[in-house]
DNA sequence: ATCCGAATGAGACTCAATCTCAAAATGGAA
DNA sequence: TTCCATTTTGAGATTGAGTCTCATTCGGAT
């Protein structure tokens, strides 16, 4: 955990007029810690067992800043379970899961993400986020 | 409603080793009734509407099926509550959502088709299905 | 150090979806 | 047609992720 991501932390609570609590930064903290695709049991679950005291609520309310400001993104894999991970860079990418593994793969492509905005265009609007994952399965070797 | 359309339903049930019921008919006659994009609660009163009693129960039931024999799609719009359109034809497309409107917009791009397999293959797998959303506002004037 | 509005947490609540199980319906056999 | 083993149904209970409530605690400006 380095100063300026705390820092940065700090920031956005202010920015969003909201104060600097240990419950907030030990979601941060734990969001951050990993690059894992999580659910919201989870981090609370570690948060707690790394001797922070915080109740879901404050996991769930917490989240909802963080993902509002971009420092974490939520989601849906469809089993109705949010997922969450950090936002340490602006990387965009989008998700492969498969389906017999479970295994969750990012990917990235140019083409996709100009085709996406093509396409909004050409109906009259503006491309404002998307969601996309592909349920995939091994090949055959 | 043709005649076909119900010959097709009961080769499904039979096949998946069910019984045709009344109940499991005004399921599928109510999806296939519309285009649009409807949650259960819609499908359910408007088959008690029409007088049929039926159950939730028995609706989300009968959509299983109706979705694992793609006769249905099951789309996740982002608030909590599925949708359900008829597949009437093979024609597959995606959604494009106005955050403004709550509009649902159908699209279709054979190039955004064929760089999804593309990149599954280039990652060593197959695609078999996916989710994509594309959430959007009008454009100014 | 004081003080007041903001944050917290335990648990109640919401709501879509699933499950339970007694009663009703289905369809093959005779 | 009647019988009956088996499946289906439905009312209501249950689940579970996420949200809300509100009395208590805390942050931080002064």
């Amino acid at each position: 955990m380095t100063d300026s991501l705390i820092q940065n932390f700090k920031e956005i609570l202010r920015k969003e007029g909201l104060r600097y609590t240990k419950q907030r930064q030990a979601v941060w903290d734990e969001i951050q810690s990993s690059q894992e695709h999580r659910d919201a049991e989870d981090i609370y679950m570690s948060i707690r067992n790394n001797g922070v005291k915080v109740s879901r609520a404050t996991v769930y309310r917490t989240i909802d800043v963080l993902v509002k400001n971009r420092m974490v993104r939520k989601m849906d894999v469809g089993d109705g379970r949010n997922r969450y991970e950090p936002r340490l860079d602006d990387a965009h990418h989008d998700h492969m899961i498969c389906i017999e593994t479970g295994k969750i793969i990012e990917f990235y492509n140019e083409e996709l993400e100009d085709l996406q905005e093509k396409i909004a265009e050409e109906n009259g609007y503006m491309l404002v986020r998307h969601i996309h994952q592909l349920f995939v399965k091994p090949l055959k070797k």
